[in-house]
DNA sequence: TATGAATGAGTATTCATTCAT
DNA sequence: GATGAATGAATACTCATTCAT
């Protein structure tokens, strides 16, 4: 790849980012294009000539953080860890992914002022792999006998998902009544621990 | 109250209840003031003589909800419940508020899609006034011997508050992957047992 | 006339002065009904039973100002004066009515911004015969040799009354570059004296 | 300066001119933003990109307007005319600059109808200003004997300058009871003379 | 390629006028 | 008569998208 490519390529990126950012912070219907190009300090017009409009953005950052996610979490699968440790490695794992990308709950979500629905989001199948990736872990728990036995793994994989999803992203703002910090993390692993152990 | 002043308040609900609805399904920016008016069957013009604008509309629906909770809520108080029932009644309730309120979790959580910090919602301490509630029942299984005796209250609180907010918020939404229903809320209830209980 | 008459008369006359002090204030475009109403403490609907609408109430408003002025300034003629006299007698009282009424200065100049073209004003006539009567006072003071032979006539009688128009208007200002007072109106006086004096 | 450029300031001249033309015609409540887009040829969203909105535009076109009057009449002092002759020649540009901006009555009196008061106009000083030329003129013309001694100098550049201001905007409008042509010019230029004139 | 000026359809807001009470 | 709620056309303003340079 040449320098030019690069260039090209780092460029391409800090669309993509900042994008990602006022997606996030605005949601869809509150963000300017102008805003993605002044974020990303190119002009309005270059934006058309990578992509086809703000949809198409949207959709290239869903996929980019889907990926990412994903990305972030399937290490802890090939660490050798027990299903309860594993179950914190990924829940650690998702909300401090989740703490830069607030975008991905409400993805996880199919929240509907996303208009995932209408964009039509290619990536609502890896979303449902990865429930699988916990409810694995959470079979296999149970095999263990390290989860109860009496635990409902497809729904509580659901849950879980979906609870360090939102606890996660809520993390990422500034509520001056909750300030966010480790203990709360170390807290919601311990409730998640006391829910599902034997 | 003349049959006049009837009309006139019924209008008025009709008018933030539409609001309510078109915020909840679009978000801020994504609903115009135009839907909001032909969902309430009135004319453009009238939503401006009775609230300020957009802003102002929007403000008046959160207050609606967040009132409308804590009075959906506050009744398990008084049923001579033990605390387990207790958290297992305000989860229901909550959830069951929430499926028509989907907006509320957004108000919750604050997210900024919602612009609630520029707006300035005068809410915030009435939801942190509901979870102490949620505290006081959680202080009152541990004094009782039902909950676990090293929960953290506080944490554990927001974390439910949050937990069945966003949970139940899903449950609006249609989702063919995980369709709503009773047994899922009865699993959600058995989580969060399992993790407080003693 | 019986005392609901007068009532309703009263009433009446009320909304006209409070639609000259808004049209005076703000102009023709600048002015709301709904101000007109306020200012007069009677209903927005009320205005319609007794005008066929903003623009008719305009033409209204015009007439009372112009049959107003006229009033004021007529007495001038019978008193006995020397021109001299009662060109600064009808100055004066010029000045003083059109501090209070700050849309004649409009009136008089056919500002087009009060659309009086278009709406018609029906006193066009009036303001001119009130011209006349100031050059029938310069040509009376010329021929008693109190004014300079070489005074235009016409002209002067024009220039007369627009002066003191606009310059009586700016009176009606808070303009705290310049404070009103008698001064003020005195130094005016002597300037137009001084101008046409043999 | 690119021909990028040049265009830019050339579009951007004429939508100030044609704000100008329009906010003079119809006064600022009575302009719409599309009559001035229009006007300039551009579309109405144009506007927004170069100024703020219908009052920024406004003020702009105030701005503009006091400059290019001030230009105008500063010439008449380094032509080494005497006092009178310096009064004729202020005057005469004077008029012949309110022709063509009839705006500049109304920012000279203050009118309320143009909101100077609410939008704040950052050029009352500059009409100060030019207030202390006309003094300074009439000083000179009493301290050479030309104008009389008695002459108030502070109160008669006031007059004056509302005088022409005033009756020169007058001059713009075709009224068919007095058409503008220098005979009328003439005789106000004999008027002012004879009233300051020793 | 990259820019940012330009467009115009869309959205929030205002206000003269009507009409049921 | 009197009210003020209701209407809807008009107007200010925004923003995704295009295109000349």
């Amino acid at each position: 790849m040449s320098i030019r490519q690069q260039g090209r390529e780092q460029r391409l990126q800090r669309i993509v980012d900042a994008a990602r950012g006022c997606f996030a912070e605005q949601g869809f219907a509150g963000t300017t294009v102008e805003a993605i190009a002044a974020r990303a300090s190119v002009s309005n017009g270059l934006l058309y000539k990578h992509f086809q409009g703000k949809e198409h953005l949207f959709q290239v950052v869903v996929t980019d953080i889907v990926r990412d996610w994903v990305r972030a979490l399937v290490p802890a699968e090939s660490e050798g860890l027990g299903p309860t440790q594993k179950l914190e490695a990924m829940f650690r794992r998702s909300v401090a992914f989740c703490r830069t990308n607030p975008l991905l709950p409400a993805v996880l979500s199919g929240d509907k002022r996303f208009e995932l629905v209408r964009i039509g989001s290619p990536d609502r199948g890896r979303v449902h792999a990865h429930r699988q990736l916990v409810a694995s872990v959470l079979a296999d728990g149970i095999a263990k006998g390290e989860f109860r036995a009496d635990l409902e793994v497809d729904v509580t994989a659901d849950l879980i998902q979906h609870i360090h999803a939102e606890y996660a992203s809520r993390a990422y703002r500034n509520d001056p009544e909750f300030p966010y910090d480790d203990a709360l993390v170390d807290a919601a692993v311990r409730f998640i621990h006391a829910a599902v152990r034997a």
